[in-house]
Order: structure tokens, then sequence, then C-alpha cells
DNA sequence: CACCGTGTTGCCCATCTACTGCTACAAATA
DNA sequence: TATTTGTAGCAGTAGATGGGCAACACGGTG
């Protein structure tokens, strides 16, 4: 029962898709896609980049969400980080509250 | 000329170390250490987080600046993503100068 | 009960990444 | 000139990544 694995069977059931329904649509078979939901893939922990995108498309889901609960860095952030490396290092020091304080204030202007 | 290539180099050339001498204390070959610098790697592959983490250490680099030169999201910083995504997900999204400003009063506080 | 659709699991496998290891050669150094 | 240093090509590969296949378990339905 991973993060990603919980979000894409409720995103699934939602659509009314079984996994063989669903399955083929991705393009991986639906014993694989059984194990993502359930967390129990056995070499690597997480889907790959590209399966998610191409489950957040027939979902509707939002990529980036679960790209994050998949413990993947999303490229729209991970561009970012490359272009303003400094900023992003300062950032990343922040505790919780500081971090929520400067995200408000982004959020504002 | 990769960026992370240049700074290696600038490294390895302030501690006085040949290609030949550095390579066996970082647990690589000369020859893989040289495309390393050069940024020569087939298809662009960059080379591996421990191998940069094992340069930085042996040339006391910095090692997130060579990680980040790599395009690679230092742990220190993906850890701190996966634990506040929304907030990184808003910062992500503003631009330059919000970001320097945002990093300023993190700085400050 | 028999059947069927659904989900689950164990084992197998292809591809790719990040190298190794060797060779040869050019340029710098002494 | 002799030795050291850096460049470059290329074949090969262990381990991680990203899956597939077949069989099995289980609940609802006729």
């Amino acid at each position: 029962m991973s993060a990603v694995g919980q979000r894409i069977r409720e995103l699934r059931k939602t659509k009314g898709y079984t996994l063989r329904q669903l399955a083929p649509m991705v393009g991986v078979g639906f014993s694989y896609l059984c194990k993502v939901e359930n967390g129990r893939l056995d070499s690597s922990d997480s889907p790959s980049e590209s399966l998610i995108h191409r489950l957040a498309e027939t979902l509707d889901g939002d990529e980036d969400e679960l790209l994050l609960l998949a413990r993947r860095i999303p490229p729209s952030i991970a561009n970012r980080i490359f272009e303003m490396p400094e900023a992003f290092r300062t950032l990343a020091e922040c505790n919780d509250r500081q971090l929520k304080t400067l995200a408000k204030q982004a959020r504002k202007s």
C-alpha cells in the first residue's frame, strides 16, 4: 500500500475501470499494475516516470502529485532547481513553518 | 566540457592530482574519469551519485554543488521536497526575481 | 453448485546505466 | 630523448530498472 498506489487505485475506481481494462490503456500488463497499486514491486520501489505520466493522463489525475507520491521529482520542479540552484538550496534548509510562510507569500504576489 | 567536469577538474588541479592518481582514490578507471571531466560520456549520461559523493569527499568539494552541476537533485533537497510538496510546487512556479527575493528573506530569518 | 470476473502472487526476463579494461596516441614535461 | 599526462575508441558487463506470464484466491451471480 504505497502512497502512489493508493491514489492510483482511487482514481481508477472513480473512473470505474478494472485492472484488466486500465492496463492496456496505459501500455502495461494488468499484473504489473496490481503490484504498482499495492506497492509490491519486487525490484524497484516506484513505477517509472513515463508510466505515471500515462496513468495521470488516462485517469485525469494530477501528474506532479502522483510523481511526488512515487518519490520522484517532477521535471517541472527539477528544471527550476537546475535554473536557480542557490535559491532552492537555501529554501530546502528552511523549516516547515518558514516554508509555509514563504509559499503563502509566493501565492499572494 | 560539461559543467560538473569543469568543476571537478578545477578541484583536482587544486589538489595537484593527476587523473591516474585520483581515479583509484574514488574507485574508477582513469579513462572514465577523463571522460567525466570532458563530458565525453556516451549518450550524455552523467556520473553516478555515489561517484560524485566520493569525488566531493576526496577533493574537498561541495557535494550538492557537484550534484546540481551534474543535473542530479541532491538528496538534501529531494527529501525536503517530499516532506513539503505543496510548498515546493508553488515555489517552483515563481519567476527568477521572486525566487531571489524569497531566498533572501529565508536567509535573514 | 459451477462459473466468471476481479484482484493477487511468484518467478522469469529484457533493457539500460554506469561503469571496466584495454589499447593506442598526442602533448607536455624534464 | 624518455617519461608522464591527458584523450579517445571500443567491446564487455554486473546490477538495477521496468516489466511479462501463468497460475492462484476469492467473492458475487445464475
